[in-house]
DNA sequence: TTTAACGTTGACGTAAACGTCAACTAGATA
DNA sequence: TATCTAGTTGACGTTTACGTCAACGTTAAA
């Protein structure tokens, strides 16, 4: 296990690389999300705080709030077997698996009836 | 074509059926994507509100903006051949299809990892 | 040594989608 | 007639996830 130079950013690497502000990652550190090293006042991240930033991400696009993904990264940081957390954030996959299903479904009778739509439109065009 | 008096329906109806609050529907008017009649000061709403209220909240599920369901709406709603319309709602629908791909294979991901979390806190058990 | 470039900590502002509460009205019922 | 039960219109509050200053501290280059 070697601890490369390379897996060391500043904030504003870490905002470049997720196009995010570093606004936006100083507030998931004061919520708990990210602990990043100091050196002096400055922050030092590693690559585990940019693993944590893709889980961060990937839970935003699932619809997760920022306090939800905390768990899963929680669960991850700890390496503990805590049940009740993996409990926890196992109903939350499934909760936006879910969702997923569900919104395959709108998705898919939307389209449908924009089609129909359509359809009806041309008709009464065609009749003028 | 037959008015059927079942087709008429009182807010808490609405609010029952759909389960959401009538504080909701009353929000949805004031934003321009229902228009239900009215006996004296009170709101009657007919079965394209019901419609309407379908499409709002499909349109919740998929993440979209009141904003831009009202759009959807008013496509239905004018039934007149607006393609500039037609094409601004043909793109959010493909954006949700683009999204929901992407979530899918978040999903997937999280899933995977979920399970490889799970095995190394199990190995590192047995080793005890 | 001054000026950039980058970083830090408050603190207040913002947008969307309602929730909540107050004050009022109208119709139905005891 | 008194009291429910629903409904109505403001108006202000709430939550989440940051945006947007302001004021200040390093560090390095000109």
């Amino acid at each position: 296990m070697n601890k490369d130079k390379s897996s060391l950013y500043t904030i504003s690497d870490l905002a470049q690389r997720f196009d995010i502000t570093t606004r936006a990652i100083r507030f998931y550190e004061s919520e708990g999300l990210l602990s990043p090293e100091r050196e002096g006042q400055k922050r030092i991240y590693q690559h585990k705080d940019y693993i944590t930033l893709k889980l961060i991400l990937r839970g935003k696009r699932l619809g997760w709030s920022l306090a939800e993904s905390r768990d899963l990264i929680q669960m991850y940081g700890t390496g503990k077997n805590n049940q009740e957390q993996y409990q926890k954030v196992l109903e939350k996959v499934q909760e936006s698996r879910d969702r997923l299903q569900q919104q395959l479904h709108d998705i898919e009778i939307m389209m449908v009836e924009l089609d129909e739509h359509e359809d009806r439109v041309k008709k009464v065009m065609n009749k003028k």
